[in-house]
DNA sequence: TCGTCCATTTAAAACGTTTTCATCATACGA
DNA sequence: TCGTATGATGAAAACGTTTTAAATGGACGA
């Protein structure tokens, strides 16, 4: 029984096989058995203040610092948010804004971000398998929603614990922040629309996300009140080569009845609308408007003609972030785990309205 | 000693406290050791091939896979490669591409990537003091660096394997992928002469920075050769607001002699520059030039009447990515450790050379 | 027949935590 | 004086691997 005295190991040194302080290196110092230091560290509140302070001042002393694998190992939580880095991401620094606003919220806490990017293998749905199967992570984190995404119904099944960007359709509630897209275009339109303009048309995002259709059924909605002319450019949308839009609007405005007003769900697209119509020896806000919706602050300064409204990607990621840690916390509370975002304008119109 | 003997668990079932299967539920189906198990799946040739096989095929069956805390844990390594991600990063996909070439290089390995933002505080060495201290990874990139960088000589000191994204003056090597700025700068300056431009100006990065000086020495060395008009605008950079940029191009041009060709490192810079020219009425490739550095696919197809320069993150980050392991794996050969990547021609502009 | 060697396999310890269950004073009410 | 509650500490097991050292059992040469 006495194989293990108070104090074997040589002389205080900050010893252990590996050179890292350990709880035993603690142990040794204070004289004190290993549970009671790890208890000290968790200030439990079992542990004498006297004895919790001493322990702390020691551990502060030779820079001790707890081994996560170890803690991971016997708790079973890795202490890891993942997020899933799609390559829609890879623009305008959409992944780093948003993951900006994660690693803010995650700022103070035991957790770490680590990023699954996603540029190669489309199946999405296998980097989740992964990641519950390996126990990669105690919480993920990912965009760009489908109504029925299968994403999220496997994650339910799992009982695994996700906050997404953007809602889905789908029975079960889970959590999610999401930005009004439906308001975005409705206002985008009926600013369109206040400026004089009446053929309008819209430049969403590809078909099949929960936001292309909410960003359309607002554009739709807002027309349809106006009664005025519209299309749906269907052939391209936000993720499509800036060249690539550019023509399709060069093409379009040599057919006949060209549109007079754009709404965009981006900056790029808006900026390839405008190289368009420019190469047609049109002019923003003489012969045309737009409308677009401005997530990074670049464009909105480089192109202050554009009316934009804006996303801000960025407390996109800090709510996310929350939300996910109070997920894994335990809630299920429907109120404390959703959110809708509203549209705002951009930074630099603030208080300037919209001279049309 | 019979304490536990060969099936002590109920039936082959995947049990676990956890519910995951384990070494030991392999170890009780095939009636093996777990040490055996553990050795069959790791591939060591002194197991019997027939038992290896077999350990691999139920192994596959019941889903297994290691647990990477145990493993960790045990070998005290990561499987973690840890990259930091800072403020002007966000801007233009900068961090996104390179990521998404670290996550290629890693691919199929064992290696996961994790970030470690630094939006909010301004002291990275801490975040690298972290990492060592916490054992976070097993291996660190990050982007640029100054000549007498203190994080280099923080990680060189410690024997941790990084490799950063630009060179410093330090006199221990180091691995690093970096981009042939000077190279880049000389020829963009050139190319201004050579259409005819005599009063260049430079648009940089931020003072301090390796890239922004061997920049500056390219702008120099082509400027001096042509011993034509010059000034380097110095009280902007790369990270200044566009808005910023475009003021003090407008200002400058209200001063006498304003310049009639733009060297500018980036893109943003490059169009807040043509902004700023606009508003004085002027016109790109009419009464001045602008010779850009372009990362992105983006602007390129947008402006395309800016001649520019290509730099390729994403190849940028999987050369980081693969210099990574191999040094992690024990390399200390410089000449597969450093790499300088010369400068490109754009994609749109490929074939078609510079018609000033 | 015996010892030796090789090819396989195994037992047990270790990595650094957390946690369950005990231990040990000391103080307290009876 | 005793039993017991209370407050603080400790011993030992466990998490799932890897690794060191040892065991097992044939085959083989003498």
């Amino acid at each position: 029984m006495a194989a293990r005295s108070k104090s074997v190991r040589s002389g205080n040194g900050p010893a252990n096989s590996r050179g890292k302080p350990t709880l035993r290196t603690i142990a040794d110092i204070t004289g004190l058995a290993v549970t009671t230091v790890s208890r000290a560290l968790a200030n439990a509140p079992q542990i004498s203040l006297e004895t919790r302070n001493r322990v702390r001042q020691v551990a502060l002393d030779i820079g001790y610092s707890p081994d996560r694998a170890a803690q991971r190992l016997k708790t079973g939580r890795t202490n890891v948010i993942a997020v899933l880095l799609e390559p829609h991401e890879e623009i305008l620094g959409y992944g780093t804004s948003v993951m900006a606003g994660i690693a803010k919220a995650l700022q103070g806490t035991s957790y770490h971000l680590i990023v699954m990017p996603n540029f190669l293998n489309a199946a999405n749905i296998d980097a989740i398998n992964y990641i519950i199967r390996n126990s990669m992570a105690d919480g993920l984190i990912f965009s760009r929603t489908e109504p029925l995404d299968p994403r999220v119904m496997l994650l339910s099944e799992n009982g695994f614990p996700f906050v997404t960007h953007g809602r889905t359709e789908l029975a079960t509630a889970h959590a999610f922040v999401d930005y009004d897209n439906f308001t975005f275009a409705y206002e985008a339109t009926r600013r369109l629309i206040a400026k004089g303009r009446r053929k309008l048309a819209l430049i969403s995002g590809p078909a099949g996300y929960t936001f292309a259709g909410h960003i359309q059924h607002g554009f739709m909605t807002a027309v349809r009140e106006a009664g005025c002319a519209y299309e749906i450019l269907s052939d391209i949308d936000l993720d499509s080569p800036a060249g690539a839009i550019r023509d399709r609007i060069r093409r379009r405005y040599a057919e006949k009845d060209p549109p007079d007003g754009f709404a965009c769900g981006g900056e790029v697209c808006a900026l390839a609308t405008i190289t368009g119509m420019t190469d047609c020896g049109l002019t923003l806000g003489l012969e045309y408007d737009i409308v677009a919706k401005q997530t990074s602050q670049l464009l909105g300064a480089i192109q202050p003609q554009v009316d934009t409204i804006y996303e801000d990607l960025t407390a996109t990621g800090e709510h996310m972030g929350r939300i996910l840690l109070r997920r894994i916390a335990g809630s299920t509370d429907v109120n404390e785990l959703q959110l809708l975002l509203s549209p705002e304008l951009p930074f630099e119109t603030q208080a300037a309205g919209a001279a049309g």
